[in-house]
DNA sequence: CACATCAAGTCTTGATTTAAGACTTTACGG
DNA sequence: CCGTAAAGTCTTAAATCAAGACTTGATGTG
């Protein structure tokens, strides 16, 4: 059988392939948990992440050219560039929040949360919540039905199983 | 230097990294996606994904062993299994959806977005958003002040995770 | 009965990807 | 001139993945 090779993901007519394509190797969501704790320069990923140089040279680059990081220098001679998240990529935000949280619940260590998140504006520690945009109700997995845009038969599924 | 295995992700003191040991491979998410479109048997997720049939076998034993999937007979005589998600396994759902629909912004399609999601609620096709458990607000990454709860000297941090 | 089929895997072999660490480049400081 | 620093690149060995053949237990068909 003909199987999915990763260089034809970024192809597929689904958004989360074309995602994955881009963040869903096994390093690329820690650098970004790294790139919101305000890391920024090479030697500090490799560090932080105890990465193979060569593999973290290789996920920089991907980013950087898929736009989530800019390169900025932050000194000439010789030029010393750090990785800075762009809109798109502190875009991410909200999906790697919500992976923290669901290992805080799913997966918790005795000692608790090892981080906890404040919200600035209200000044409370928060969970993340999924909401809809058009009604700003609390969404689950249950409260949604996919549709298919494209032509042919539609069957309306709901989102979940059971 | 010594660098960073997988199977030490689970132990480590970041709820990402203990995420990630659960989800972050290759395929995971893919095999969640389907689920959530309601496939459940080994042959149709082999077929929707075309992963390797050793690559799916070892992913779906894992996702049971960590109580995503469960194994539910429909039949006897050969005994069949399907799986089927937990509350575990649908709470995955936000972090999926997000990265959904990060995809249909950032990495678009010509054709659009090829599926789009009803809030059954308010019967409006919606957009994810991340919200405040607190306050109830929407939250963006620079809303955030990541804070540890470990010993040691804690600097405040902008926009953090773990 | 003999044989084909089906679901849900397991096994083998060869191709890719990752890990570890040495090496390179460009510049500065003493 | 020598050592250090940041940001990589290169080489080799180990681990993981892809492709497809094989297995198991039961049913259906001639």
């Amino acid at each position: 059988m003909d199987r999915m090779r990763w260089d034809a993901l970024k192809k597929e007519d689904c958004s989360l392939s074309r995602t994955l394509a881009v963040i869903g190797d096994r390093w690329t969501l820690l650098i970004l948990r790294d790139a919101f704790l305000r890391v920024r320069r090479f030697e500090d990923f490799e560090a932080s992440l105890k990465i193979a140089r060569r593999v973290l040279s290789e996920r920089l680059a991907l980013l950087v050219r898929e736009g989530i990081f800019k390169k900025v220098p932050y000194q000439d001679k010789p030029v010393r560039c750090e990785y800075r998240l762009t809109e798109k990529g502190l875009d991410l935000y909200p999906a790697i929040l919500h992976l923290v949280h669901w290992g805080d619940k799913h997966a918790p260590t005795k000692a608790g949360p090892p981080v906890v998140h404040r919200h600035r504006a209200c000044g409370h520690d928060f969970r993340s919540v999924l909401t809809c945009s058009e009604c700003g109700e609390p969404v689950g997995a249950r409260d949604v039905e996919a549709r298919s845009t494209r032509a042919g038969p539609s069957r309306p599924r709901r989102a979940a199983t059971r």
